[in-house]
Formats: C-alpha cells, sequence, structure tokens
RNA sequence: GUGAGCGUGGCCAAGUUGGUUAAGGCGCCAGGUUGUGGCCCUGGAGAUCGAGGGUUCAAAUCCCUUCGCUCACCCCA
C-alpha cells in the first residue's frame, strides 16, 4: 500500500512547533485589539467568481494558481487564496457600510495556493492580516504600515524596516505604465530570459526582474512617484507625514509594486535583508476601488497580509527563548488495580481544581512509571500503592529534588495549593 | 510548467571499484532484586535500503522507469 502522505506543500503543526504559534496568535490578535480591530473569520472556501473579478480571468493566478474544484452541485468553489477578497465580500454582504466608518477588521487564517513548494511558500500557509475600511485618509496608510512593524518589533523580530512606494492610481498609473514600456522597450536586455514577456504582459513587474543583466537598466527606470496626479501626490506626500508622526521607519523604494491591480496608491513590504527570494513577510497597500467592483458602494480600503510561517522561520533564527507556559503537571502512579482505581479519583478531584495531571501507563513497574514521569516533564508524582491504601493517605514526590512526603488523601488539594 | 540536488528503521545517519546475519547515535520499551525518576550500565523491538523493472552466480551499491522531498526559475494575493 502506498505510504498515506500530507499532500504536497502542507504541512502539520506538531507540538513542538505550537509555542511559536500561540506566540504569534497572541501578539496578533492583542495588538490588533488594542487598536481597535475586532476579529473576522471567512469561510475556507469561496465562489469561485470571487476571485476571477479581483485579478482577472486570463492571469496565471486565477488559472494555475488557485485550488479551484466543481463541487457536487455544480458550482466553481475556490479555497481562498488570500484575505482581503473575502472580506470585501463579507463586507459589501452584510451592509459593513452602515456600521460607523471606517471599518477595522483583523483575520487569521489558513490560506492556499497551488504552487510548487519552496523555502517560504507552500500550497496550504497562514496569514493574519488587517484592512480598514471606509476611509481614504493617508493617516490609515501609516497605521496599518505601524501595525505590521509593530507586530514584528513586538515578537522580537525588530530589524526590519517597511518599504513603501506608491503606483498611483486608474488616472495617472496608465501614463505611468505607458512610460515605462517606452522605457524598456528601448533598452530591455536580450539576455534576459523574462523581460521581453513581461514587457507586453506585466509592464510593472519589469521593476522587479532578479536577472543580474537587469539590474542597471532598472535602476535608472522611471519613477512611479513622478508620474503621480495631484491628487496622488498630496496623498503620497501626507502619508510620509503621517509615517513620521505615527513613529515607524520607512525606506522609500520606487521599484516596489505588487502583483496586483487593484492597489492604487500606498503600496509596501517588509523583507528580511538577508533572504532567498521568498521572504516577503508582509506586504499590502490600498484598494479603493475594489469593493466597487465587486458590486458594493464605492468605499477606499487599505490592509495588509503577513504570512506566519515566514515570520515564524525569521523568529527562529533570532533564537529567542519562548515562555512555553509551564504549568505544573502531576503523574499519577500506582502499583494495582485497586490504587489504580484510587488513582482515577485523584486525578478527578485534581482536574476539578485545574491542576494538569495523568495517569502513568498501565502495566509498568513503579520505576518505569516515575521515568516516564520525568520524559513528560511532571513536576510531581502522586504515588499510591499498598501503604497508602492502607493509611488512606498518598505520597507526593517532588520531582524536580528528590524530596517526597506522606500526606492523608484530603490534603492532597491545600498541598498544590488549591484547598 | 522549467532546471538542479537528494531519498537507508520515528529522527540523525555509516555503508556506493556490487559479495557472509545493513554500523552507530537519538528516541521508544525492559532490566540493573524487595514500592521510586532524572545520570550511568545492560538488553530488546523496529529497515524487504522510496517504489517497479533490468544487468549479474550475487545489488542499498550499476542501468532504466516512476513516485516523493528539497532548492531555484516562472508566478506571487
Amino acid at each position: 500500500m502506498k505510504k498515506l502522505q500530507a499532500p504536497r506543500g502542507t504541512n502539520d503543526i506538531l507540538p513542538d512547533e505550537q509555542k511559536y504559534w500561540r506566540l504569534f496568535e497572541k501578539t496578533s490578535t492583542s495588538l490588533a485589539e488594542t487598536f481597535g480591530y475586532s476579529r473576522i473569520d471567512t469561510p475556507v472556501i469561496e465562489d469561485a467568481k470571487l476571485f476571477v473579478r479581483v485579478v482577472g480571468e486570463s492571469t496565471d493566478i486565477v488559472e494555475k494558481e488557485t485550488y479551484t474544484f466543481k463541487d457536487r452541485g455544480g458550482d466553481f468553489i475556490t479555497l481562498r487564496p488570500e484575505g482581503t477578497a473575502p472580506i470585501c465580500r463579507a463586507y459589501i454582504q452584510n451592509g459593513m457600510h452602515n456600521l460607523p466608518q471606517p471599518v477595522r477588521l483583523y483575520y487569521y487564517c489558513p490560506v492556499f495556493r497551488y504552487d510548487r513548494p519552496q523555502a517560504g511558500r507552500y500550497r496550504e500557509h497562514h496569514q493574519f492580516g488587517v484592512e480598514v475600511l471606509g476611509d481614504s485618509n493617508s493617516t490609515l496608510d501609516a497605521e496599518v504600515i505601524y501595525l505590521a512593524w509593530k507586530l514584528l518589533n513586538d515578537l522580537g523580530i525588530s530589524n526590519l524596516i517597511p518599504l513603501v512606494n506608491s503606483v498611483g492610481d486608474k488616472k495617472c498609473r496608465p501614463n505611468y505604465i505607458s512610460e515605462l514600456k517606452d522605457y524598456f522597450h528601448s533598452s530591455v536586455v536580450d539576455s534576459c530570459p523574462n523581460c521581453p514577456r513581461r514587457l507586453e504582459e506585466n509592464p510593472l513587474r519589469l521593476l522587479d526582474c532578479k536577472e543580474k543583466s537587469c539590474l542597471e537598466v532598472i535602476s535608472s527606470a522611471p519613477n512611479s512617484i513622478e508620474y503621480l496626479c495631484g491628487e496622488c501626490l498630496e496623498h503620497w506626500e501626507s502619508l510620509l507625514i503621517d509615517l513620521k508622526n505615527i513613529g515607524v521607519p520607512y525606506v522609500i523604494d520606487n521599484r516596489l509594486v505588487r502583483g496586483l491591480d487593484y492597489y492604487i496608491r500606498t503600496v509596501f513590504e517588509i523583507v528580511p535583508q538577508d533572504s532567498g527570494s521568498q521572504s516577503t513577510i508582509s506586504g499590502g497597500g490600498r484598494y479603493d476601488g475594489l469593493i466597487a467592483q465587486l458590486g458594493g458602494p464605492p468605499t477606499p480600503g487599505i490592509g495588509f497580509g503577513m504570512g506566519i510561517e515566514r515570520v515564524l522561520l525569521e523568529l527562529k533564527k533570532l533564537n529567542h527563548e519562548i515562555d512555553d507556559t509551564k504549568t505544573t503537571k502531576i503523574l499519577i502512579a500506582y502499583t494495582d488495580e485497586s490504587s489504580k482505581a484510587v488513582g482515577t479519583t485523584v486525578r478527578s478531584q485534581l482536574h476539578r481544581s485545574k491542576i494538569t495531571s495523568v495517569l502513568a501507563p498501565s502495566g509498568r513497574s513503579l520505576k518505569s512509571q516515575l521515568r516516564y514521569a520525568s520524559s513528560i516533564k511532571a513536576s510531581h508524582a502522586v504515588i499510591i500503592g499498598e501503604r497508602e491504601l492502607e493509611n488512606v493517605t498518598v505520597t507526593i514526590r517532588d520531582l524536580k529534588g528528590s524530596e517526597q512526603k506522606e500526606i492523608p488523601q484530603g490534603n492532597l488539594l491545600s498541598y498544590f495549593g488549591k484547598g
């Protein structure tokens, strides 16, 4: 029989790994709550049309990189590949424009992409993100960028600086793109296997080609800021002031573009300095046209998404001690069937007082039971044998030291301070 | 979709000019006397060497196919 294994690009998150995940979850949700964001959970599956409308039908993204299938009723379903579109859908569907604006939301969920896995890229990964809907003021752009940066700081990843850029809006971006095309038409490097095609299909992407021969051409390419219309320029300039006011460091990166057309004006990313290719930890931007595009009222929006696996990769590099929230754990050892029965009632007593305890595995010598206690890092062993049965006592052994004493069964809880 | 590297018990792995029962370490289980752990000692379980086919008297070691993993490209929400 073929060995069963998790599908390509998916991972088990084993018990030893959980402390990192819980740290992230605690840190991120408490930061978001502190800033007045409310949690939202959307379904793992969505109508496939949602993402088609967001990114357009013919791109690689929808054709090759989503998990899309026909369900038993004949509807096309897509496993959510990102957080923003479902939240916009939920905003529209639930009439959230009737809430006080802006609406601040955060999410924490698995997302799916049908990609070949590689370092930092999986078919299932997890994202945390925030979205602010209903206000186009640059203050909120700054707030969102600040949150992404602050979250990483709170986790102890403090050496990262957000990269920011503005890609203009529907009015001014076309001018920029045609300028960019003109520039690359005359200078696109023949030796690059991809840029001639990019020039036709996605000119903005020319700016982040990795080919060495292209770098020089890119460095003197037209700069998007110089093509911003009056309103976009004003938004950009006030963003820089807002960023300063809120106290987040930033670096302007005019080659920064994001893959999707829906981004307007502000785009930003946080990328670790020393890493390989799939390393953007967090990215986001403003998407003022998106909700209208999905059939809702014209509503501005800004947000970021953060890849948790990539964050944890960085976190582990720093080798910080993670507090594993150790509770006292008690192993209940026994020597025969009748003492086992007493052990079972002792366990119930402890559990009622919320004291972590486990019964030793059956059929083992006392020595083996205590070995087991050590291996599961129990803090104490409660030992029940013939003598304890006779005396109606239990023996409590402190496993950090080696003192033990026999106490009346009735004093068990007070021994652990729960009497 | 493209390219490269890799695939030996749960984990880390030695072994590749083909040749007796496929090292070792970690982990797991047991024992080291009479009811007691962590260290140490001894023993045990556990691998048809990813799978299928071929060459050969003989293959984990050579050839072919296939699957899987990893990394990179493409793409990137």
